[in-house]
This record gives C-alpha cells, sequence and structure tokens, in this order.
DNA sequence: TGCCTTGTTCGATTATTGTCGAACAATATG
DNA sequence: CATATTGTTCGACAATAATCGAACAAGGCA
C-alpha cells in the first residue's frame, strides 16, 4: 500500500474542516483520537461496517484533521493538532472542548 | 409576523453549529455580521434569490448562530456571541479569525 | 384602499453525502 | 503457499441538503 496523500497546512480550508466535523461518527472518532493519541481503523469501528469507517477516515484524511501512518497491515491514526492550530488557531481545541 | 424561535443556549448542538457553518454562504453571512453587527436579510442578499437566503438564515438561526428580531417590516439579524461562547467558548472567535 | 417593500413558505429539482455489501489489495503468519 | 487480518475501492441506493421560482403574508405609506 503506497502512502497517503496529507494535504498541507497552508491549504487547509476552514468549510471543509468544518464540514469535516460536523458529522457525529467522525467527531467521535476525532474524540477517541485525542485521547488515545494514536489508533488504527479496527479499534474504531463500533458498529458501523469497514467501508464506512473507511470513507470517514478519508473525508478527515482530506480535510487535514487527521493523518494516516502506515504500518504493516494497519492504518494509524492520529490528529493534525500543531498543524491545525497553526492555521485554525483554537479551532480544534473549542471543539474538543465542547459538551 | 409572530416573532421567532430562538434556541436555548443550553441546548445548542455542537454538530448542528458546525454544519450550520460549514457552508460557505452562511460563513459569509456570520463574518459580515461580524463587521456591520446587525443587519437585515436585504443588504445581505449577493447574487442569491431571497429564499435561498432565507434559508440560510433559518438554518443559522435554528443551531443558535444567530437571532433575528423583528422590526416592522425588517428582520434584524445579529450574532448571538455571548451565547454561543458561553456554550461553546472560543468556537466562534476561533472560526470567524480562520483564513 | 392600493401598492410597495421585506421576507417567508411551498414545491419541485438537483446536488451532495452517507451507508453498506462485495470484491479486491497488501501484509503477515502458520 | 495457504490463510487470516486490515483496510480500500467500487457501485448502488438512501437520505439529506441546497437552489430557486412563484405565491403568499405583513407592515408601511401615499
Amino acid at each position: 500500500m503506497a502512502a497517503y496523500d496529507h494535504p498541507d497546512p497552508a491549504t487547509f480550508e476552514l468549510t471543509l474542516v468544518l464540514r469535516a466535523l460536523a458529522d457525529p461518527a467522525r467527531l467521535e472518532i476525532v474524540r477517541h483520537l485525542e485521547r488515545v493519541g494514536e489508533a488504527n481503523c479496527a479499534t474504531l469501528i463500533g458498529t458501523r461496517p469497514k467501508s464506512s469507517m473507511s470513507h470517514h477516515f478519508q473525508v478527515l484524511r482530506d480535510s487535514g484533521v487527521l493523518r494516516t501512518r502506515i504500518e504493516g497491515v494497519q492504518h494509524r491514526n492520529s490528529l493534525r493538532r500543531e498543524e491545525l492550530d497553526m492555521r485554525f488557531p483554537g479551532l480544534l481545541t473549542a471543539i474538543l472542548n465542547a459538551p
């Protein structure tokens, strides 16, 4: 498997990031990643099928919210916190702290 | 015309607010309101028809982002900044400051 | 009253997104 | 090599949301 494309922070688009985070499943993924730091897709699948999760990860990745590192057969995801903070200061923090 | 229903800040939902702001037209409305404080719908209509704008205002109103005050035949809109800040500290500021 | 202004509502259409099974690809492991 | 594990891709369908014209409602004013 080839490595993923991750957008450059300078090209992060606010509306893309907001759209990515405006979904309950994806917000759950992001909150989980904040707690555990890094996680592969499988550990994040609740009741949803793999293909749905794969889709959500792609949306999050394409918007710049998370990065995916491939290690063997596993895809390890983590938040792009610093990069997001640099481009949109305070945004991710506000969202993660929100009720 | 009867007054609008505005949700109570305690019931603001993060995903609703993010969805409301994850649209270019609505983000534009919000940015404009930040500049001018209060504005009626007509002054915010660019090229879009009235019915589309009315829809966007409703989405913003229902999520708690703005309030609409009726004065005669005009509907004056303004951001619910304090209420949003109370429920989601830093969120609106981060979004308004974003590039 | 008649008319103009402001904005909503309705209904239809289109566009965008989410969902999910099935097939596939890549890697590890027996 | 055969098989299990991890996740993607494809395609079809469903659900949600945006767009916009036309008709309507309410208020102000001549």
